[in-house]
DNA sequence: GAAGAGTACTTGGATGTCCTACTATTTGCC
DNA sequence: GGCAAATAGTAGGACATCCAAGTACTCTTC
């Protein structure tokens, strides 16, 4: 059941009325929290019947993505922006399913290659396009607006350091 | 260490050369996690001097904007939209550090009120200004961009139910 | 060529979120 | 009145993420 009113007019209205401060950070920050929350929940709906979470999904479709099938599990949290320890806890997810398996590197002994397997490749495809069905749960927004928060966005990546 | 590209752009052409559809509400929705978690990140930096994560200061702002202080467990997880058992976790922690304290409904005897208490205003009051005075994780966005942001997700959180 | 610094990954612990199931209470309906 | 259905909150468990620390290996430098 829907609220009555917009929350974050609602927050605008008494964030200006005690002169907070940074009004349209807040509006922005806050929309990005709930909107992440809505699509993540929207994202691994369409992916649970494929066995996979959205962490998952996009490792999978890294490695698939890559010339050899085959990538550094530090290359793979580079790639995904996340802490090592969750690549390890995600890789060891996708292996127990058997999407993909570690492999030792061949020159360095420190390093673990993930490596995805044929069910891995016949998963992915199938999830990508229950994804892509569902439009990344976005569903709602025009080709407009998703134009416009990718735009937007990328300025917040770049100065975080991503690229 | 950045990386030399931007992988969303990398992520595109992948994609498209697969013919997986629904690329720009990927790049989107791939933004929109990044973004969240950048943000996440420098909003919980900016709280933790005051003993908070963003949970615990939303929760803490809504009771401080509200007429008598107090609200039912109940309408604090609607208006926040998280799940009724990450409110008792909120509210616990909130309580355990004497920023809310839980009181009995007046009429309703299933409804437990959280109300905050005068240490609760003071700390409300100074991690808004440390919130403000980080521009909630959004350094690098101008005015433009934040608009643009909280404009275009609007749908979104309306097609969601959210208002 | 050996010591020290740096890199790659894993383990164990803390946190936060959600789901399912449960108790207590209130509401609706005959 | 009285009983089924709905509502409010909490407990226990699963899961994902991070941090700190540990092991194993490689690189650098003298």
């Amino acid at each position: 059941m829907p609220l009555p009113f917009d929350p974050i007019a609602e927050a605008r209205r008494n964030w200006r009325s005690r002169r907070w401060g940074a009004v349209d950070a807040m509006s922005a920050a806050t929309s990005i929290t709930r909107a992440h929350q809505v699509l993540l929940h929207r994202i691994d709906a369409a992916l649970e019947p494929h066995g996979l979470n959205f962490s998952r999904f996009e490792a999978l479709a890294l490695l698939h993505f890559s010339r050899t099938g085959a990538l550094p599990l530090g290359k793979v949290g580079d790639r995904l922006q996340v802490h090592p320890t969750s690549v390890t806890n995600t890789v060891d997810r996708l292996e127990a399913d058997g999407l993909v398996r570690r492999r030792a590197h061949p020159t360095d002994r420190r390093t673990t290659l993930a490596e995805i397997t044929d069910r891995g490749r016949t998963t992915v495809e199938a999830a990508a396009e229950a994804l892509a069905g569902a439009h990344f749960g976005l569903e709602g927004m025009g080709r407009d607006d998703l134009r416009a928060v990718t735009d937007a966005l990328a300025g917040l990546r770049e100065g975080a350091g991503d690229f």
